[in-house]
RNA sequence: GCGGACGUGAUGGAAUUGGUAGACAUACCAGACUUAAAAUCUGGAGGCUUUCGCCGUGCGGGUUCGAGUCCCGCCGUCCGCACCA
């Protein structure tokens, strides 16, 4: 018995696809487009299960469309800039560029390995100059369009990494890569108007019904839409007006203070004169933005000494106060406070004394008794205490008192997005040069065009803290474009993504050198049919993307808007965790079972205590390295192993048990063929008669069934129809008329069908059934649909409801000819017990339910 | 706190979307082959019961001829957001 040499096997077929060019990509209008990418990695040192997986997934759906007669775009690439270079070269000495150029290397043998049909024609690594030169330029084209801006604000520092982050990169408070606490820092930045295109990015989510609902519901949140009343409101003995927007002006009535935050400008005005304001903005300031800092902050507030006049109500005014929980970013920085139907509100006029005036009266409390205590109203409700909008409820009351507003010319109605601006200057060396001079005379000029791009310095040095551009020593000296005098280069470098915001644009025309993309090739290519990675992007990477891509259509560089028609978030991969008696993580390769069922160490044999699945992570140590199962195993028992075991969208739990089961299965597909492939018919013999056999009818359910579960993603079910069906073609009787043209067909069906998932295997099986061809180059099969049906079906038949016995039945039999099959049934008059039918269901060829 | 997803054998997961629950696999058990182990092949298996049968999809109700699937109320796990006025 021979075993599959997949080492040969693999290597082999790799190198015939590269040399025939099977995956190359070249527009063509004959057939369909179809663009499938997965999400490029970040060349870290080496590719780890979650790369594979995301990657056997693509790979599956590129081949698969292939197979189908699609003219298939499926690219690679990395996105090379970025913090852990640096980190790098910091500890290990080693250049960023150097780190990143042999991190790439090891990484794309190992993706080659792997046997993934990639065009690699069109490899791209964003930190080559030739890349990032066309950034430079769409930056530029931003500015220009009032698409980019820098001003002075409050950003989200990180100590840690020494820079700045968007506010899409804090997670809970701290950084999304370093975990370290985000300090405020007041500083002048470059940013995105990302807000420039809320409504738009929040509305076409409705059309990407190839997306996660999971995906769309969360960027609608972080886009964050409310609708409200923008309003002025009088502060006695000052020009300028009190700015506040409100979702609900229809409590108007109940405002018993208003508050700005501590960051207003009028708190800072007022500070001036003030000490003890100047002390609370300062404890303010001090005050953490973490969960747990903000969930134990007080409400706490201090008196300006201002007051603000009703809108409505003759010689009634409020005081004014600077107040901890008013945010500065979001609204204008200003709120009025409704004690009775905003919890904070309340908790605030407690703590100082203010009127609780409730103004919307719930449906089952008396008005004139009604009365706040700890906990505010929220719901909806007759209104009270409230003028003209007395008797009516919230939505009715919201409308009325806008209309109010605007007519009184003291507001409008107005929409409040959450999402801000994106903030794209990152105080790092290995990233994008943002192409601009600072100049005394001249201000900020935009590096003139012809300059591009503006290259990093080689010649860094990382032995101080900070940024390696600003402590170089000539770099950023340079003269001003305008006036030529002596000016400043800037020594910020963009967010790293902003690289992936157009990578697979490149993709489409990745030499082209004049511009980042051809017009006509991108609308070619353009979008994206199905893009795969992982959930952790939802709301950074695909909707950076999704502003960059509408950016650029406004800059005149296509007209797409929306970059990936559809999406696949695939899960996690997880591994059960092992500690050692002194609680240190252990490797799953330093553990191995004991005869008494539990865990012990490889070396010493000490006791290991076995965690749960958790995903897997070097800090934890449950890490499975691929290159060593793919030693192991190969590639094809991997990939199959990545798509039998869970739908890609949910975890998947790496088990030894797992990949040896996909490696059994590999040896069972050899073997099946070496056993059979010398008695069949030579490949295109004609059917000798139109054979309907039960394997006939397997191999066309088949096909139609794993058709139907890879159009749906559902690469799992796929896997387990395969193996149903390989376990029918082992049944399958010999000796009966035409068998062996039958088994031919099975056994090509079954081949090419897993050649998406086990390219290598299949492609070897191919040729040993006689094909000289590549399966690469074979189309997808074609089911029969006359083949799909049987002329009799099995009918459930129930008592009552409960399943007393099944009958075979001709298919699409009339009601009378099932009921009286399934009442001849012994088993059902047993359960009738005598008697009569008071009614019987029928639901043709499916179920008989007697109702007794 | 707000928003969302999920809960099925020992395990991962199926179930044509209201119609025979547990496909396919993993682990397990028994048998064959082997000096032996591995590999391979054959068979078994949700629980309870001697049989008829009864029970069974987190828990409790409901709708229906029929509920894993729909509705209501709990419990649990996971994810996102975080004072958003």
């Amino acid at each position: 018995m021979s075993r599959y040499n997949f080492r040969e096997t693999e290597s082999r077929w790799q190198a015939i696809w590269d040399e025939r060019q099977s995956f190359r990509a070249v527009v063509n209008d004959r057939r369909e487009k179809y663009y499938v990418l997965e999400m490029f990695p970040y060349p870290s040192g080496r590719i780890h299960m979650g790369h594979v997986r995301n990657y056997t997934l693509g790979d599956l759906v590129a081949r698969y469309k292939r197979a189908r007669g699609h003219n298939v775009l499926h690219p690679m690439g990395w996105d090379a800039f970025g913090l852990p270079a640096e980190n790098a070269a910091m500890q290990a000495g080693a250049h960023p560029a150097e780190w990143t150029r042999e991190n790439i290397d090891t990484m794309r043998a190992q993706l080659k390995r792997m046997g993934l049909s990639y065009d690699w024609a069109r490899e791209v690594a964003t930190c080559d100059p030739d890349y990032y030169r066309h950034e430079q330029k769409m930056f530029l084209d931003f500015l220009a369009a009032g698409l980019a801006y820098r001003k002075e604000s409050w950003v989200n520092w990180d100590p840690v990494e020494n820079t700045v982050l968007a506010n899409e990169q804090v997670i809970d408070g701290r950084g999304w890569r370093s975990g370290a606490e985000v300090e405020r820092r007041e500083l002048s930045q470059w940013f995105f108007r990302i807000t420039e295109f809320a409504e738009e990015l929040r509305s076409a989510l409705a059309e990407l019904n190839r997306w996660p609902d999971k995906v769309r519901l969360m960027q609608e949140n972080w886009i964050g839409r409310s609708e409200g009343l923008h309003m002025r409101w009088t502060i006695e003995g000052r020009d300028a007006p009190l700015e506040m927007f409100t979702t609900r002006p229809d409590t108007v009535f109940g405002a018993s203070f208003c508050a700005i935050s501590a960051r207003h400008p009028l708190a800072a005005e007022l500070a001036e004169t003030d000490p003890a304001l100047r002390a609370f903005i300062a404890e303010c300031d001090r005050l953490g933005t973490s969960e747990a800092a903000i969930e134990t902050a007080e409400k706490r507030g201090h008196d300006s000494g201002l007051r603000v006049r009703h809108p409505f109500l003759a010689d009634h005014a409020v005081p004014l106060y600077v107040a901890n929980f008013v945010l500065m970013d979001y609204g204008t920085g200003a709120i009025f406070g409704c004690p009775a139907h905003d919890q904070r509100d309340l908790d605030f006029a407690r703590k100082y004394g203010l009127d609780v005036t409730p103004v919307v009266c719930p449906p089952d409390a008396d008005p004139d008794t009604f009365e706040i205590g700890d906990v505010a109203h929220t719901d909806d409700g007759r209104m009270i205490n409230s003028e003209f909008l007395n008797g009516l409820d919230v939505a009715a009351a919201k409308a009325a008192a806008i209309d109010r507003f605007e007519r009184a010319d003291l507001g409008t109605r107005a929409v409040q997005f959450r999402l801000r601006d994106w903030g794209i200057s990152r105080q790092r060396y290995w990233g994008c040069p943002i192409p601009v001079i600072h100049c005394e005379a001249c201000g900020i000029v935009p590096v003139p065009e012809d300059q591009l791009p503006v290259r990093l310095p080689d010649d860094v040095t990382f032995d101080t803290p900070g940024n390696p551009l600003e402590h170089h020593p000539t770099w950023k000296h340079v003269n001003c474009p305008s006036c030529n005098r002596a000016a400043r280069r800037e020594t910020d470098t963009f967010d790293t993504f902003i690289e992936s915001s157009w990578y697979f644009l490149r993709y489409a025309d990745p030499t082209n050198a004049a511009r980042g993309f051809d017009r006509e090739t991108a609308a070619y290519w353009m979008p994206v049919d199905q893009y795969i990675g992982g959930v952790e992007h939802a709301v950074l990477h695909l909707l950076y993307s999704r502003f960059f891509t509408r950016a650029l259509r406004k800059c005149g560089y296509l007209d797409v808007e929306e970059p990936f028609a559809g999406l696949l978030t695939q899960g996690m991969i997880c591994h059960e965790t092992y500690r050692d008696e002194a609680g240190a993580w252990l490797f799953p390769t330093q553990v191995t079972p004991a005869g008494n069922g539990g865990v012990v160490t490889v070396d010493g044999g000490a006791p290991v205590t076995v965690g749960r699945s958790e995903k897997m992570s070097k800090s934890k140590r449950n890490v499975v390295d691929p290159e060593t199962i793919i030693e192991t195993y190969g590639a094809d028992t991997a990939r199959l192993f990545m798509l039998s075991d869970s739908p890609p969208d949910r975890d998947l739990d790496w088990t030894d048990a797992g990949i040896e089961g996909a490696w059994r299965y590999v040896n069972r597909l050899w073997r099946l063929i070496e056993d059979t492939a010398d008695a069949l018919p030579p490949p295109g013999t004609p059917m000798p008669a139109a054979l309907d056999d039960a394997l006939r009818r397997e191999t066309h359910r088949c096909i139609a069934a794993v058709t139907d579960d890879l159009e749906r993603f559902h690469f799992n079910k796929a896997v387990a129809r395969i193996r149903e069906f390989t376990n029918r073609i082992g049944e399958a009787s010999p000796g009966t008329p035409g068998a062996a043209w039958t088994l031919r067909e099975a056994l090509e069906t079954l081949v090419t069908l897993i050649g998406p998932m086990m390219p290598h295997l299949a492609e070897e099986l191919w040729q040993r059934l006689g094909h000289a061809a590549l399966l690469v180059e074979h189309p997808w099969p074609v089911f029969d649909p006359a083949l799909i049906v049987d002329d009799s079906v099995t009918l459930a038949v129930q008592v009552n409801g409960k399943l007393r016995g099944q009958v075979d039945a001709p298919r699409d039999c009339d009601r009378a000819t099932a009921e009286s099959l399934a009442l001849a049934l012994e088993n059902v008059q047993r359960a009738m017990d005598g008697r009569p039918p008071r009614k019987v269901v029928v639901v043709p060829n499916r179920i008989v339910n007697v109702v007794v």
